[in-house]
DNA sequence: AAAAAAATGTTAATCGTTTAAGTTTGCCCA
DNA sequence: TGGGCAAACTTAAACGATTAACATTTTTTT
């Protein structure tokens, strides 16, 4: 139980050497010969100095080895999300590898710039619902990438958005189909709505509005018909929502040939709603999900979704964040699972 | 796009006044003249100053707002675990309620040291396979609370683990009946086995064993048996540790009555098992879980478990923390869910 | 054997703040 | 009128390291 915290100038002063030497043995092997390193380290050992103070490191050197992973939602909710937990896993793994740290950040909390002097940059998941943090990413001067959606001068790590959402509806719809989808923050709300004619929201940088022009691209495709009252909203893929709007979708008059959601949660809530009513899919309804989380695989009927991998997206943005200014945007692989719901 | 960051200095010298005026502009309002404060800091807005620099505020001040969060396995499995994920979520509410950052941390990796100097303190979950975190966390002079198990000297979270298991398992086990136990972290093994005479881990500290202790109560107080070699050791919940398991449990010569899991996650992965194998449950067997997730409870037959409040830990956890000095260890209560399985 | 190069140390400035202690000013009251 | 006291600022010493630039010794080269 040591009480007194020793620092570099104690020790040099007890070993009758300079400061600089000491901080050499720790930092710069090659500045000294390794005869006295040795003594140093070990003599350090002995008193129980364990080593220089890191927040001073910080300070003085201007970096940390802490990475800040910023989620667009709020910790809580991210973490146990499948999706965002398996890339908070692909991400640790790299920056495991590196040696650094990992900062977990609740984009919609309080400003960023709080952590922003000390940490080495910022991954940011997900679009964030205000655009504050958008703001405030470009008014510091840490690197950024951005994944799943897009900040200008950023790189970024997606998936084409739109072809994927685009093969999966035109794989479900069948011609002359009618159809809803059940998307996720189109339209500044925090509760599940139809959009009917919101505006948009972000619609230039987020991903769901590229999933959204698949899907619509699609539909025309294949001469099916939507409207905008069959489109819902939910902030977010998390139970209440989603049941809310399966249920609303499931009791129009005239129910949809076809149902696609933005995330397998919402699709798997979805499906479990349906089968409850005694709806026999995919003979009356069909369903198609996005992510393919685990759980898709073992619904029953399997569930059609879009296959990303999250855990290599995570890695992916790790990776790019490390390299810092010569990295670019990179756009992953998806794969088309067909399962039984269309 | 700020090339060049201002710093105090600047700031005081384009203003005119001391640098300690404008530090006590941002931290201490008492200090000066309302009106002098305003002038100030909107000066600072205008010319692109966003507050002093965090890193150098650390130093001097001595703490951060980091708290670090130590997760026993690596923290990608530990994110994906919805136990420990809940528990994260407890945590991150109380430290962002209370303008907290989170910094997550793998036990596993590297040496805690690495962040001791700069984080406020440490909430460790989980016993750590090594001792190594045990040594580091009372090397270090910042404040510890620990999760799922105890450390010298340090206040703690658990629920009465013992108790939790005698009960659970004497529900579930009749007069006479064959036990077997699928459990967690027994011995220092990286794969699945039965600890015959392996010597136990940390038996202790870690709450498997007070869990083991409470089955074996039971089991006594029963007259049931159980045999070394039918006590399973898992490294970890995670999928394929558990599957080999409960294929091994299920196809002993004489299989057990009554089957003992240390975790949902684990009794899931059984129950699935022997559900495949056209054993019936709970008429042919018996099985129990631990923990009490969301997903117990959509199992059918619906799964009896032990449910605590992993959300109510983490914000118990982070209180302790916050607490300071004061901090006395709390033991929190759990509730026997009697499910179809027994 | 002298000059050049390399190895090993030290000195002192610096990173960007906070804060105890000291200074100046203005105000009140006897 | 001047002593006592707040209020409002400033000065300057930390906080605990890193790292150019310089100084000294040892080794290598010619």
């Amino acid at each position: 139980m040591k009480k007194v915290k020793l620092t570099l100038k104690d020790v040099a002063e007890k070993l009758g050497v300079s400061t600089a030497t000491i901080s050499n043995a720790f930092n710069r092997p090659d500045q000294l010969s390794a005869a006295r390193r040795d003594a140093i380290l070990t003599a350090c050992k002995e008193i129980g100095y364990s080593g220089p103070n890191k927040a001073a490191q910080i300070l003085r050197k201007g970096h940390s080895n802490i990475v800040a992973v910023v989620l667009a939602d709020n910790i809580g909710y991210m973490v146990s999300d499948p999706v965002a937990s398996t890339f908070i896993r692909g991400v640790s793994s790299v920056l495991q590898e590196a040696g650094k740290h990992l900062l977990l950040y609740a984009g919609n909390a309080t400003t960023i710039l709080d952590v922003a002097d000390f940490v080495d940059g910022f991954i940011c998941y997900g679009a964030p619902q205000n655009t504050k943090l958008g703001d405030e990413l470009k008014q510091q001067s840490k690197p950024v990438v951005t994944v799943d959606f897009n900040l200008e001068g950023c790189p970024s790590v997606n998936i084409d958005n739109e072809e994927a959402a685009y093969q999966m509806a035109l794989s479900a719809i069948e011609e002359g189909d009618s159809v809803a989808i059940l998307g996720l923050k189109l339209i500044d709300s925090p509760s599940t709505c139809r959009i009917y004619d919101s505006p948009l929201l972000d619609a230039e940088t987020a991903i769901s509005h590229r999933r959204l022009d698949g899907y619509m691209r699609a539909i025309q495709d294949r001469h099916a018909t939507i409207s905008n009252d069959w489109i819902w909203h939910l902030p977010e893929s998390g139970g209440n929502f989603a049941r809310q709007a399966a249920k609303e979708a499931l009791s129009t008059t005239d129910r949809p040939r076809t149902i696609l959601c933005m995330s397998d949660i919402i699709a798997i809530e979805l499906l479990q709603c349906a089968l409850g009513m005694g709806i026999d899919v995919p003979g009356e309804l069909k369903i198609t999900g996005f992510d393919g989380i685990d759980e898709a695989a073992r619904t029953r009927p399997q569930l059609s979704t879009v296959c990303q991998s999250s855990i290599e997206k995570g890695q992916v943005a790790a990776r790019l964040l490390l390299a810092g200014d010569d990295a670019k945007s990179e756009v992953l692989s998806f794969e088309l699972l067909s399962g039984e719901t269309i």
